[in-house]
DNA sequence: ACGCAGGACAG
DNA sequence: CTGTCC
DNA sequence: GCGT
């Protein structure tokens, strides 16, 4: 974060999506610069272009990209035309080096060779690592109509099942929340990384109406309504939900009397409008003193905190997720102790159903708080507390990191850097970080790091992220290649 | 045309 | 194996 | 739906 290329504006070439460009482009705003998506005489301040992927033959190719971006007459300009190479040199310098050595000259027209072998070592660097920081949005978005509007596309895709429909919008959305001013047309939309022809168009749609016709239609259809319905069903998914529409069940009435429905979906029917709402955050506070009071029974040494959307800050949480451990224990000794809470909170009533009971290391329960200790939620203390949904999750001491990071999520925050962790020839999951190792045919993962989530983060490049700041939206990891 | 995280349970 | 969930 |  340096003020090196302050006032300075960017245009890069190519100015979109590709993962090195990109990367560049993260560099030159975390030392002031703004990006041009477009060529302007008295705006744009430099242009960069990335050479070994625009130069290979000729320069007409880019004076041609470079026309249809606004630039009127090469000839004329004076906005330097740079390799990006510049831009680098500047950055290792730490200081503003002059232009001259790294211009391109457009003017003339013969291609300049590149010697293959400098492109093959460019473009065989191993990782494209840029260091993580946790990004900021900009408040208060020009475009907070767009973004809404595409939020709720997201949602319809998600009830509808397309999931990597759903991945695909919160990265544009993701894009043009920081993006400082309006976007207004699809020219401009679809420079925009993440976004492709067809938000590009929605976008474009939006600004100039502030609507949406195929939200409306989306949102209006029985099948989306039908769908979103039963998808509230604890254990219902895309697939069961479209087969019951299909065989023209309508309301929940029609599934209650349905014999094919597992023992978690009849509890999820059961629960269906506990487990929709969102618990708020003071009584997520209070489950935990009092599993942490019962957990005392038990063994004074086990520990209960709460992660999931809690550790994020959520002022609501859609359920409450217990990470449970208990210094230098392995999984035998919690299992051990897990079994005596079961037990214990079984009797005193707060365990009022299981959903699944994950023999590894997991619990996923509907709990209510008893009378005394609802009071301190409702004021009243006659009546048990709502059932809500609780998941414990146990874990090994030396897993504490890994399992933290895993179960602070977010889940698209847990996605990048488990993504990122391929990338690196690791694997990263619920229990550690691990090096693939390929010994023959066979690979084995062996062992980086599970305790220290600050470490974990660390070896993959990744900044520490507050836990607030690993909520979608806010963190901002680079696309990988 | 393909990948988009990784792992666990119910049925 | 598929579907669902964390 | 997007990027490669
Ligand atoms: O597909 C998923 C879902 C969840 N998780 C992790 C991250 C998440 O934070 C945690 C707990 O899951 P939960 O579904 O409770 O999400 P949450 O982040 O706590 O949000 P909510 O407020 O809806 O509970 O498990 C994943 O890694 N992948
Ligand atoms: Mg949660």
């Amino acid at each position: 974060m340096t003020s090196l290329f302050l006032g300075l504006k960017f245009l890069f070439i190519p100015n979109s999506k590709a993962g090195v460009s990109k990367i560049r482009q993260k560099l030159a705003v975390d030392h002031g610069a703004q990006i041009c998506s477009a060529f302007g005489e008295t705006s744009t301040t430099h242009v960069l272009v990335d050479t070994k992927v625009v130069l290979t033959a000729n320069t007409e190719a880019l004076i041609r990209t470079l026309k249809k971006l606004g630039l009127r007459d090469i000839a004329k300009t004076n906005v330097p035309v740079v390799g990006q190479e510049w831009l680098v040199q500047c950055v290792s310098k730490s200081e503003l080096l002059p232009t001259a050595n790294y211009t391109i000259d457009l003017a003339r027209p013969s291609a300049k060779k590149r010697k293959v072998s400098s492109l093959r070592k460019a473009e065989s660097r191993p990782i494209v690592d840029t260091t993580l920081e946790p990004g900021e949005k900009v408040l208060d978005s020009p475009n907070q109509t767009s973004v809404d509007v595409l939020n709720e596309m997201a949602e319809q895709h998600r009830i509808n099942g397309e999931a990597y429909k759903v991945k695909a919008y919160r990265n544009a959305i993701d894009t043009l929340q920081r993006v400082s001013t309006p976007v207004t047309s699809y020219s401009q939309a679809i420079q925009l990384e993440g976004v492709g022809p067809a938000i590009a168009k929605k976008i474009e749609e939006i600004s100039r109406t502030h609507h949406l016709r195929q939200l409306d239609v989306s949102k209006g259809s029985r099948h989306t309504q039908l769908m979103k319905l039963f998808k509230g069903i604890y254990g219902v998914g895309t697939v069961i939900a479209k087969k019951w529409i299909d065989e023209g069940m309508t309301s929940l009435d029609d599934i209650k009397n349905r014999t094919d429905l597992t023992d978690a979906q009849r509890l999820g029917l059961q629960y269906y409008d506990e487990w929709n709402e969102r618990i708020p955050r003071s009584e997520c506070t209070i489950h935990a003193e009092y599993v942490q009071y019962m957990l005392n029974r038990v063994d004074p040494l086990i520990e209960a905190t709460i992660g999931g959307s809690y550790r994020r800050g959520a002022k609501t949480c859609g359920d409450i997720d217990f990470i449970v451990t208990k210094p230098d224990a392995t999984m035998e000794a919690l299992q051990a102790d897990m079994d005596n809470l079961i037990d214990t909170i079984k009797q005193a009533g707060y365990l009022q159903c299981i959903l699944h009971h994950h023999v590894k290391n997991k619990l996923l329960t509907g709990c209510s708080l008893p009378p005394l200790w609802n009071k301190k939620v409702d004021g009243q203390g006659e009546e048990w507390g709502k059932c809500r949904r609780v998941d414990f999750l146990l874990v090994p001491w030396k897993e504490l990191g890994a399992a933290m990071i895993y179960f602070t999520g977010d889940d698209e925050f847990n996605k990048k850097l488990r993504y990122r962790a391929q990338k690196h020839g690791m694997v990263l999951n619920g229990t550690g970080l691990y090096k693939i190792v390929r010994d023959g045919s066979k690979e084995r993962h062996e062992l980086v790091e599970s305790f220290d989530e600050k470490k974990i983060m660390s070896l993959l490049n990744v900044k520490w992220h507050e836990p607030e700041q690993r909520n979608t939206g806010v963190f901002d990891i680079a696309w990988n290649g």
